[in-house]
DNA sequence: TTCTAACTGGTACTCAGTACCATAACGGAC
DNA sequence: GTCCGTTATGGTACTGAGTACCAGTTAGAA
């Protein structure tokens, strides 16, 4: 007996695999504006209503995939060893973003395609923000629970997004560059101390 | 002869003032969500057309006043002196910012009523983090004109503005706390230095 | 006064997002 | 297999944001 999920279970996970690649091929001939959902429930062959069964907005399905792996990484974030100051908290944040970093610009075609959307579509731009927001606060969180004194816990992985940030203005959409300038700009953060 | 504008400015002025007016009556009454562009333009008396004539979209009547002061404060920053490195374009950046959430917060009831209306509407807290971050980007400009290298020149206001979403969480929605806590943010930044 | 440019508000439209409902299909019971 | 409750589906109808267009009005200059 093989220990494939219910059937119920699979024809879900069709159906919102149909829409994301219905969605991303209709974004990719017409750009993001100019597709409506009903445009991409019809490719997807489900009724409009459907669509938000699965995805709360229209942008929802462009990060679909991106939440995931947040979800994932948030989870590893948390099994890390405490960090009781802001040195510590800063630099194993600083390891921890150069490899979360790392896997995300892993697929560079992938990173690509999404980052032409983002940079032709300045609300998606706004919800990836958005996005990153909520996973630095996460990290926040497991510091803030594993003892981490305030405002290190609040401030270290805030510290990170701006860096992450400076590489990507210093990077352009480079995925190759990209981590390298997060390292860069983490040595001149914390070049600050060697002066 | 007074150096009043024309008539015709006057009147634009006094349009978009009422709409204003009308706008942040509404949302006080009944909350962002269930104010809509068609009230707000009643109750200013212009038409609903004329709403989007001076207001891109709903949320913007929120930023109105923000954007003008903004404006004024990227202006002021670009009349600092140059800071050829990282270190110094910090310091500079932490006296701006800091002058420039204490003028922010000075008029504690207004503030607190924005406060209000981000803290329950999500959408406007989004459109907020997006008007720091075109800041956070000016300044960056600025420090780049004045020759200040990159990293640094994209690096420092990043960190600042890390530094303000720090105090932001540590402070609570307290205007008087605010100012002092984003004080500590950049002790607690300019302090891995002496170390 | 007259002409032009700017401003106005109305109509009509598209589309995102929500509420509701009747129908179909899964999956467990017997 | 049959029956039944739960869950998923897609359709209809609605609200409200935002856009395009247009005809009428008004400021301000000649």
């Amino acid at each position: 007996m093989s220990i494939r999920p219910p059937l119920r279970q699979r024809k879900r996970q069709r159906a919102r695999d149909q829409i994301v690649a219905a969605a991303f091929e209709l974004f990719a001939e017409r750009g993001f504006a100019d597709v409506t959902v009903a445009d991409i429930a019809e490719r997807a062959e489900v009724g409009r209503t459907t669509f938000f069964r699965y995805f709360g907005d229209k942008q929802e399905v462009v990060f679909s995939e991106e939440q995931a792996l947040m979800d994932d990484w948030v989870a590893r974030h948390r099994a890390l060893p405490p960090a009781p100051d802001l040195p510590t908290a800063l630099d194993q944040t600083r390891g921890f973003t150069v490899a979360l970093v790392r896997e995300m610009t892993a697929d560079a075609d992938h990173f690509l395609q999404h980052e032409r959307l983002l940079a032709a579509n300045p609300e998606l731009a706004d919800r990836a923000t958005r996005k990153y927001q909520r996973l630095v606060e996460a990290m926040s969180e497991n510091l803030r629970a594993k003892g981490t004194p305030e405002p290190a816990a609040t401030l270290a992985p805030q510290l990170a997004l701006a860096c992450y940030r400076t590489a990507r203005h210093v990077a352009g959409s480079d995925p190759v560059a990209l981590p390298a300038a997060l390292e860069d700009a983490f040595e001149q953060l914390i070049g600050l101390s060697r002066r």
